[in-house]
DNA sequence: CTTCTCACA
DNA sequence: TGTGAGGA
């Protein structure tokens, strides 16, 4: 299940295929790279090439947009999801101590009995006090 | 022919 | 965001 990812990261799009598979124009495509909503990638000649994820990244922002999201609100939304993977990742590295469990354990039981928002943090992965 | 950057009657 | 200039 490692490959498939690799193989969609790939950027072997140029901008034309691009326009015709989104339905956007160069100039948005461009712009939001601008807003580093995507980073794709430079060829020899400098010409932008758009991989897999890309052409997804980009429907997902159509779609965001056109439920009336700017481009500050969607830049937002990455941004959030970039910080959750991180703390994902970081959970996946070190074992839990046994502090952090029962701060989990707390938190889970507040979230449960309805007295505390699931998404707000219970305790930090780097400085587990 | 396609894409790039820059700029705006 | 559109569009055109001027170069690669």
């Amino acid at each position: 299940m490692k490959e498939k990812e690799l193989r969609r990261s790939l950027a072997v799009l140029p901008i034309g295929t691009v326009m015709k598979l989104t339905d956007l124009t160069a100039r948005q495509i461009r712009y939001y790279e601008e807003q580093e909503l995507i980073m794709p990638q430079r060829n020899d000649g400098n010409r932008r090439m758009y991989s897999l994820n890309d052409i997804d990244k980009l429907f997902e922002i159509k779609d965001y947009l056109d439920e009336g999201v700017n481009m500050v609100g969607i830049k937002e939304i990455y941004l959030e999801k970039e910080v959750r993977a991180k703390r994902q990742r970081e959970l996946l590295k070190k074992p839990l101590s046994d502090n952090d469990v029962r701060r989990i354990f707390q938190n889970e039981f507040l979230s449960v009995s309805g007295l505390k928002n699931p998404d707000e943090p219970s305790f930090n992965a780097n400085k587990p006090l």
